[in-house]
DNA sequence: ATGGTTGCTTAGCAA
């Protein structure tokens, strides 16, 4: 079973690549981050013309993720919910979107931009062959120290709370997306240069570990524990030229799932080309597993 | 270098 994971940066721009990708690779799963559309505008045919099915859930302009695969996607479930509607278990034919409405703990700005996170498009699950696959949009937080760093780690507090709540790390499940947090100094060409950002703070470190600990393998780091393999690079000042990249993109998986992964790559072809090769700013992550 | 590039939406924001 062949699960990855990209963060598209507009998926109406990269829906040529998104379908020969699919041609090429043909994941059992394809966990799509940053849509930049509604679920109305997603190119859901042609997808279906390479015999793939989609769950969406999409925003305008911003945040939006997606499932792809060529088997039954069920069990849909949209959004962090916040666990009154029991939202990870509603029937294979429903198809909710749930939003949390748990005031946000934090005070003042922090917890207005807490609250907003809640209701953007960045969590979408299903099951798929048997495992429960989710494709995450993690927020970046912008700054440290800023009202939206304080939201993402409030997000991420949220997602391990409905782990928690719904899940069991026996469960055969899969925790995929653009992470927005580069877990180790080794996930980073320049871990000098982003030492301060948002995507390699301790805080972020933190709160992701506490993800990780809750039952899963980062599944890249397992196959590449020296690191130096990354998945996104700026678009800015010779990013991927250069090789100035993060890994933030991740495969996290329980152990069920983990124990049986055969290996996993970052498929950086995706990421060359010119300017008129519209490359995303981020590279698919692949994980294979004897499933 | 509060720079640089890309995408969405229309001049400013987010990443």
């Amino acid at each position: 079973m062949r699960i990855a994971t990209w963060n598209v940066n507009s998926v109406k721009v990269r829906k040529d690549r998104v379908v020969a990708w699919l041609r090429q690779h043909r994941p059992d799963a394809l966990c799509l981050q940053e849509l930049k559309t509604t679920d109305e505008a997603y190119p859901a045919e042609a997808v279906r013309a390479e015999g793939c099915d989609s769950a969406v859930f999409g925003q305008k302009a911003y945040n939006g993720v997606a499932l792809i695969s060529p088997h039954a996607i069920t069990r849909v479930v949209r959004g962090l919910g916040d666990g009154k509607e029991a939202p990870w278990l509603v029937g294979d034919d429903e198809v909710e979107r749930l939003v949390g409405d748990e005031a946000a703990r934090l005070p003042g700005e922090s917890g207005d931009a807490a609250a907003q996170l809640l209701g953007e498009a960045r969590l979408i699950g299903g099951e798929i062959r048997g495992v429960t696959v989710f494709s995450a949009y993690f927020p970046n937080g912008r700054s440290v120290g800023a009202p939206t760093y304080e939201a993402k780690l409030a997000w991420m507090g949220r997602l391990l709370g409905v782990l928690e709540d719904r899940f069991d790390p026996k469960d055969p499940l899969v925790l995929a997306g653009d992470f927005n947090v580069a877990p180790h100094d080794s996930d980073a060409k320049n871990p000098e240069k982003w030492a301060g950002s948002v995507l390699c703070h301790a805080g972020a470190r933190d709160a992701l570990e506490r993800i990780r600990e809750w039952g899963f393998v980062d599944v890249v780091r397992k196959h590449h524990p020296e690191g130096g393999l990354y998945s996104w690079w700026d678009y800015r000042q010779l990013g991927f030229p250069k090789n100035d990249g993060l890994r933030i993109d991740h495969v996290f998986a329980t152990a069920p799932v983990a124990e049986r992964s055969a290996g996993a790559w970052v498929d950086r072809d995706q990421r060359k080309g010119t300017k008129t090769d519209k490359p995303s700013d981020h590279a698919p992550v692949v994980a294979d597993f004897d499933l």
